[in-house]
This record gives C-alpha cells, structure tokens and sequence, in this order.
DNA sequence: CTAGGGTTAG
C-alpha cells in the first residue's frame, strides 16, 4: 500500500482497531496522513474511529487524553454517538476507582446528544459497586425513574451491593421488591443471592433458594451457583458433598467449566489431599475441559507447597505456550514459597524478572519480598526494596515495619535506620506505633543531636 | 463488556 496516499475514512478506522498500543493509536487518530508534504485536509473521522480510539485510551486509563477526544467528538454533527460508548466510559472510569469522574460523565452524557436510559444508569450504579460505596448506590436507586423503569440488572447490582457488604436481609428485601415490581428475577439474581447466602455461611438457606429457584420460579442453576456452594463446601470441609455436587452437574448435563475445577482441586489441596487433587486435575483435562490462569494458579500453589519449584516453573511455561497469561498471582504464589523456603536470592531474581515477563509486581509481591528479605536478615536490599515500594504508593504493612525498625535497632544499624525512616518519611506511612518506637529511639540515642533531628523531621510530617 | 462464581497474600 501506498503509505503516501492520504488515508481512507475506512482504513483509518481499520488500522486503529489494530494498533495495540494505545499512545501509538492516538498519534495516528491526531496525525493520520503520515507523509508531511500532504497538504492538509479535513480528516476523516467516523464514529467507529472515535468509539475505538476512546475505549482504547479509557482501557489503558489515559484518561486526559479521553476527555480531549471526547471534547472533540462533542463538536461532530454529522452522526451521534451510540449510549453504549458512554456505558464503557463510566465503567473505565469505575475500573479506576473514580467515582466522581464517572457521574460527570453520565451528567454529561445528553450534551452529546445522546439519550440516557438505564443502561447507562445500571453502568453508574455498577461503579459505586465496584468502589463499595454502597449508600451511594442506594441513593442513585432513588432517583432512578428519571432515566426509566428499574430492570432486572438494576435489581441485581443492589442485590450483589447487600450480598458482598453482608447485608443479606437487605438482598432479600430487594427481590421482594422486585418482584412486586413485576421484574423476574434471572439465574444472576439467585447467583448473588446464594453467593451472599454462601459468604455469610447460610448454607442451609443457600440450598434451599437452589431448590425454589427451579420450583418457584423456573430458573435453574448453571455453574456460577455451583462454584459458590461448592467453594463453601470445601471450606467447611465437607469435600464429599461437594464432589456429591459436580455429580449432580454431570447428571443434570450442566457443563463443567475451569472454575468448578479450580475451586475443587483448591479444596482437595487446602486439605492436603494432594492425590486426589492431582486426578482431579488430570481429569479435567482428560475431560476437555481448558484450564485458565486461575487453575493453573491453584496447581502452581500446589506444587510450591510440596517444595517442587520446578514443577511450578514448568507450569508457567505451559501457561504462556497455551496462551495463557501468567498473572500477579502466579508469581505472587512461587515467590512467598521461595522465601518460606529461604531461597532469597532465586526470590529476588524472579521477582526483578515480573516486568520482563509482562506483569508488574502489585503491592502484595512487594510485601512477600519486603517481608522475606527481612526475614532472611537482609537488611540492606530490604530498605532498598522499601524506598522503591513507598515510591510507587504501594504502603508495607504496619507490623512489617515496626518489626524492621526494630531488628535495625538491635543491630544499631543507624545509618540504614535513617534512611528507613526517609523513606517512611517521603510516603507519609508513618503511623502511631512508629512514632512510639521513634521518640524511644531518641530518647535512648547517645548521639543528642541526630535524635533531634529525627524527632524534628517526624514534626515535620504531621505537620 | 449495563449484572454473577473459582486462585495468592493479610
């Protein structure tokens, strides 16, 4: 193809769908004829072009340069927006925990002339889920006939708001009003419902409603319900009758999916029954079942339990030749079980290697090393690893520091203390039990002076 | 992706 031809409405459009990275798809939306000497024209924009370069932007969070897009798109006459783009925007922005961006943009919603409906409402309500915020939930249901008649998915998200904050009186009242409303209930609703029954350990209940979902109501269990009676199961340590129930799914020709294999095989493991969860893994594979990155998480926690590290490497590798992502998780496993296993140098090698691999370490991977290295006395690579933690906002936990601050003061390490404290300091995590050990610190410091300033610069930080 | 399950850590 010509690269020196001005581009194509269509093309433009079919090239950014391809482009992954989201940066280099913005260049191209802002600049798409890439020879130079072509005089400028009006580009040519559709509304696919804008749909995808603002859920490419929104996905990867670069939200400023949404909005620009969206600034822009508010200016194009010739076509209106579908709800839909807006319905993705609100849950980008919920993705991220901004709540408050996420209503602006449903407040905006109308000036693009785009109708707001309960979908974009449901959307808005799924936000203040994902964030927990659920008084704001309840409050937005308030206000809901402005944008239509509450529907199933509406009732479902405030029953799921009830269930996860272990409010399962307040669910129930839900679907009571819910179907006075005349609104069926669907196999989501008795999902959350037997999801909350199960966290809130009603199980007697949870079977129940599995019952009446079939007799009252016609509606019947698929494997989402079954995952959370059997994860329930397993916890209470009643393994037959949750194998009792994966027979009941083969018999009722409910298909088996990877999480019903994770949650059993998890089960038989956490029981140290490592056998049985061996078959059940082989089976699921004789069965033509996929495994996805959470089953082979629960066989990588496997193996590493039985100290067989290879075996855990080894399935990382057949996670990325099955196309299969390795997550946090997956290293997140291997490297706690390092440490436990005093293996701190191998730790720290895997644990430098994440990036390259394609996954950034989260705040819990940096807590197993920070506490690992501490565990293991390595001191020095352990306030190195603080420093770089604190400067990404991820906060150690409170226990871990105290009880490092107090090996440094064992070893009278001051210089390292020091700079523990500089990096405590420069996150603004110094918390009441620091303090404590702080002025104790300085009180029985010899050197006056630098206790001094020590207890002046933790002024500085309340101040 | 207007709504749901299962994995690590604490």
């Amino acid at each position: 193809m010509n690269p020196a031809r001005p581009i194509t409405t269509f093309r433009l459009a079919s090239l950014l769908r391809l482009q992954k990275d989201p940066k280099l798809a913005l260049k191209l939306f802002k600049n798409p004829n890439p020879n130079p000497k072509t005089p400028l024209k009006p580009i040519p924009y559709s509304l696919l072009s804008y749909d995808l370069i603002i859920t490419k932007l929104g996905r990867a969070k670069m939200f400023k340069e949404m909005q620009e897009i969206l600034a822009q798109l508010k200016e194009e006459i010739r076509f209106t927006s579908k709800e839909a783009l807006f319905c993705d925007i609100i849950n980008f922005y919920g993705r991220a925990h901004l709540p408050e961006n996420a209503l602006k943009v449903f407040d905006e919603v109308p000036s693009f002339r785009v109708q707001r409906t309960i979908k974009s409402y449901n959307s808005l309500l799924n936000v203040f889920l994902m964030c927990k915020d659920f008084d704001k939930m309840r409050e937005l249901f308030v206000g809901i006939e402005k944008f239509g008649k509450a529907d199933a998915c509406t009732y479902n998200l405030l029953i799921r708001g009830f269930c996860t904050s272990g409010r399962i009186d307040d669910a129930c009242k839900v679907f009571d009003e819910m179907k006075k409303r005349g609104v069926s209930p669907n196999v989501i609703t008795f999902g959350n419902l037997i999801y909350g029954l199960c966290l809130n350990l009603r199980l007697t209940e949870a079977f129940k409603l599995k019952t009446d979902m079939v007799k009252v109501y016609r509606v019947y269990p698929n494997a989402y319900i079954y995952a959370s009676l059997i994860k329930r199961l397993c916890e209470n340590g009643e393994l037959n009758l949750a194998f009792r129930l994966k027979e009941e799914m083969i018999r009722n020709k409910i298909e088996m999916d990877s999480a019903i294999y994770s949650t059993l095989i998890s089960g038989l493991c956490k029981v140290g029954r490592k056998e049985e969860a061996l078959i059940v893994w082989e089976d699921m594979k004789v069965s033509g079942c996929k495994p996805d990155t959470v089953t082979y998480n629960v066989m990588i926690n496997l193996f590493c339990k039985d100290k067989d590290f290879e075996a855990a490497y080894r399935l990382l590798d057949e996670m990325v030749e099955k196309g299969c992502k390795p997550d946090v998780i997956s290293y997140n496993v291997i490297l706690r079980e390092l440490f436990n296993e005093g293996k701190w140098g191998e730790a720290n090698d895997l644990f430098e290697d994440m990036p390259r691999r394609g996954c950034s370490p989260d705040v819990v991977s940096y807590r197993i090393l920070f506490d690992g290295l501490c565990n293991g006395m390595q001191f020095k690579e352990a306030a190195l690893i603080l420093d770089e933690m604190i400067f990404k906002g991820f906060a150690p936990r409170s226990a871990s520091i105290c009880k490092f601050v107090d090996s440094l003061c064992e070893g009278k390490n001051e210089d390292l203390l020091w700079s523990v404290f500089n990096s405590l300091e420069k996150g603004k995590i110094i918390d009441v039990d620091l303090w404590r050990m702080a002025v104790a610190l300085a009180l029985k410091d010899d050197k006056i002076s630098s206790s001094f300033e020590l207890v002046d610069s933790l002024i500085d930080v309340v101040n």
